[in-house]
DNA sequence: CGTCTTCTTGAATTCCTTCAATACATGTGG
DNA sequence: CCACATGTATTGAAGGAATTCAAGAAGACG
């Protein structure tokens, strides 16, 4: 993302921003505050999520290196609709709103990149639409793996997905309860589907994966 | 949105595009083609929705007045992701692809208000999202209700939806059977929150409603 | 070693879907 | 205008999927 800009618009804003380690678990920004800044996640991974009344979390989104955070609000003038933290020690990149606001002004390439981001986000957010809305939990769970797998990769092996997430994060991703994903990635396991070990999974049969996702 | 742009851009689109009126019912664009034009509706109701393998329908977005139809394909350079097909009688703008993204280029106002749109849609998507996976079917429903209130508007008695729905249509917003639609207006109408009439629905007690759609 | 958090399992229950049958509406051709 | 076909709406009953509550097991960590 950064690489695509012209060399002037790049150096304007690395030079304005500040660079941060985040633990992980830390948190970056908080649901419902005023942004100030967006976010350059430069390495490691995050997640964005809301909190509802019954102080459970459903993670809209997942970010890894190069990913843009926290712009949303910013373009629309709105609070953050969701709060952000690490899953892992990152480092980000924060920019001042006011210096990705001028670079959007000025800079066409930048502000079609923009474009392009949230195309590639909206595009995401409706097939996650339709599929939340008419899948079962099981093609729900399955299709999730797939995605982390995409999005963070495998390691060596292959098989094992870099993630690791707690059974309640997947269950917030997924969009059901923590016993839930439990006992179906249970039966997952015994269908040879994948293996788990702690919070590695491994995903075995992944074309047996992509059919559970586009069932029912 | 057309309104917004500067006279010259506004002429060279107008100019560029042909009108057409679609009857209720009528389609389009249909999913999975490679888009051409982008739509500007002038005046009417369209729904956008995917079919899945099963054959239901499954409502992404509702368009008004105002509202554009058939740039994300275009934008993100990928086939439509849903088709489109008119609620009432409607007249749409027909503007050619390489208008709009010519547009785009040149009028950095509209390249703003592009950016504008795709924002509140991503918001609307990301809100809808986290409603979904996380609320029972009868708020889901509740909150249909008010979304289509807020985007259509009342009759004159300040009560009565002008937009009118197929109960299958209704499930298909919603998520869910059709079955449990009429099962949730049934008893949301024992409880005096709104009232049918064939497929004119009146919201009697708006906040009721709202409580509703906060719930679970 | 004990405490805390996360994970796992069981059982009961709720919510929703599915299937099947019936009613209602609408429009068509005779 | 009627008879019929078609599509939509409604209701009942049975079944299944997922949630919730409760309790115990397994790790992680000071």
């Amino acid at each position: 993302m950064l690489n695509q800009l012209s060399a002037d618009s790049r150096k304007q804003i690395v030079t304005a921003s500040v660079s941060r380690k985040l633990a992980k678990g830390e948190m970056l920004f908080l649901e419902g505050k005023i942004p100030s800044h967006v976010f350059f996640l430069v390495d490691g991974k995050m997640k964005l999520y809301t909190t509802d009344l019954q102080g459970r979390e459903q993670i809209i989104h997942l970010a890894g290196p190069g990913d843009l955070m926290g712009y949303r609000a910013i373009l629309g003038g709105d609070s953050l609709s969701c709060s952000a933290s690490a899953l892992e020690l990152s480092h980000v990149l924060v920019v001042p709103k006011e210096v990705f606001l001028q670079t959007l002004d000025t800079d066409s390439a930048f502000s079609h990149q923009v474009i392009q981001l949230l195309t590639n986000e909206l595009r995401h957010a409706e097939h996650h639409l339709a599929g939340l809305a008419r899948k079962s939990v099981r093609a729900r769970l399955a299709e999730v793996l797939l995605i982390l797998a995409d999005k963070f990769g495998f390691e060596p092996d292959g098989e094992t997905l870099t993630v690791t997430l707690s059974r309640e994060e997947i269950a917030g991703l997924v969009g059901t309860a923590t016993e839930t994903v439990i006992r179906l990635l249970h039966a997952m396991k015994d269908e040879g589907l994948l293996a788990t070990s702690g919070r590695k999974l491994r995903l075995i049969d992944k074309d047996g994966l992509r059919k559970c996702s586009e069932d029912h």
